[in-house]
DNA sequence: GGGATTACAGACCGACTGTCGGTCTAGAAA
DNA sequence: TTTCTAGACCGACAGTCGGTCTGTAATCCC
């Protein structure tokens, strides 16, 4: 069970990697099966053994998404002690993260009408909200009953800014602004 | 040219009460034309004589919302001098009118996939948005070079805990946790 | 070696969106 | 009154797309 299963997984890197390329460029609705199935070569046939449908397919691509950006923005943070700084670090590397097409148009404008907002949600939880949740509460900043929806808050308000910066706004005004408000936020 | 006039706006009514709530219910991608066809009674050709698309008769439906909503956020403001606390009072309308699961799915969630984030946001700029944004300048609370942001980013915190009620969460605590979310914000 | 499993192939189906030529009728023009 | 026009409405049809199903070849395990 060697050759088969690295063809196996081959193919569905191959696939996962053109169907993220085109998901970004065009989008879910623009992006058909069709289109894909073309790009990578691969027959009807072989694409459905391997991603049940195209909800799962995107499901996969959002999911190697999310993954790539936790793992970044660990990084980022990786080796600030003080909670307030590490939120701001990873704040502002997150912002500059969604400056990447295929994380805006990804995981922030198609994945909660496709996957629906529940799923979305859950797997942010799993991310992103995750990580900026716990911060949030090791900085003290914020009274405990509201440490998980401030943390949404906060993060949907970041995600807003990063939005905008994608959109082709000033870069440098939107991370002062996000330094700004997180400042305020944090302040008790 | 009275009767006629008074028939194609009747009939363009009817569709787009019908459009939304099928919309509201199954979200843009399962909701078929021939559904809304089925429903109206009305024939193929009559409605694409009305509406260029489906596209179109979502933006349709989304903008007769959002002017609801405008008008119902303008009269929860009516008679509050003090911008903060005008502001406050457009936040808690607006988080719970977002409860509605009319607008939670149509504003919220499809609108910016299926416009594309830049039309969604040039509507909102014209609702909901352009009215925050003047609020918060009026406050003069924050900095003038970040009151666009600012208000960016309050909107979309707001929305968020809108979405975290309609999904189920706890009004009372949403919204307490909104207004000191926005006293932080607002205090220089 | 032989059955089981898995990767892959592609014809096919049903559903859906959007188009197009055409009908009908209200109301203006003659 | 008769004629003409514009707009409301109709429904067959084409094209696209997502998903299914049956079949084939290669590989694995016994």
């Amino acid at each position: 069970m060697n050759l088969k299963a690295e063809r196996g997984a081959a193919t569905r890197d191959k696939v996962l990697a053109i169907a993220t390329r085109l998901f970004a460029e065009r989008g879910y609705d623009d992006t058909s099966i069709e289109t894909v199935l073309q790009e990578s070569g691969l027959s009807r046939g072989a694409l459905y053994h391997h991603y049940a449908g195209k909800d799962a397919l995107f499901e996969a691509v959002l999911e190697a998404t999310e993954s790539a950006v936790g793992v970044k923005i660990a990084k980022a943070v990786r080796g600030i002690d003080d909670p307030a700084a590490a939120l701001r670090a990873g704040a502002l590397a997150w912002v500059r993260l969604a400056g990447d097409p295929v994380i805006r148009r990804i995981v922030l404008i198609d994945a909660p009408a496709v996957l629906g907002w529940e799923s979305w949600r859950a797997m942010e939880e799993r991310y992103s909200f995750g990580m900026l949740k716990a911060a949030l509460q090791a900085t003290g900043a914020v009274p405990d009953e509201f440490v998980d929806l401030h943390a949404h808050m906060l993060l949907a308000a970041i995600n807003e800014s990063a939005l905008l910066v994608a959109r082709g706004g000033d870069t440098a005004t939107a991370e002062s602004a996000v330094e700004e408000f997180l400042r305020r936020v944090l302040r008790p």
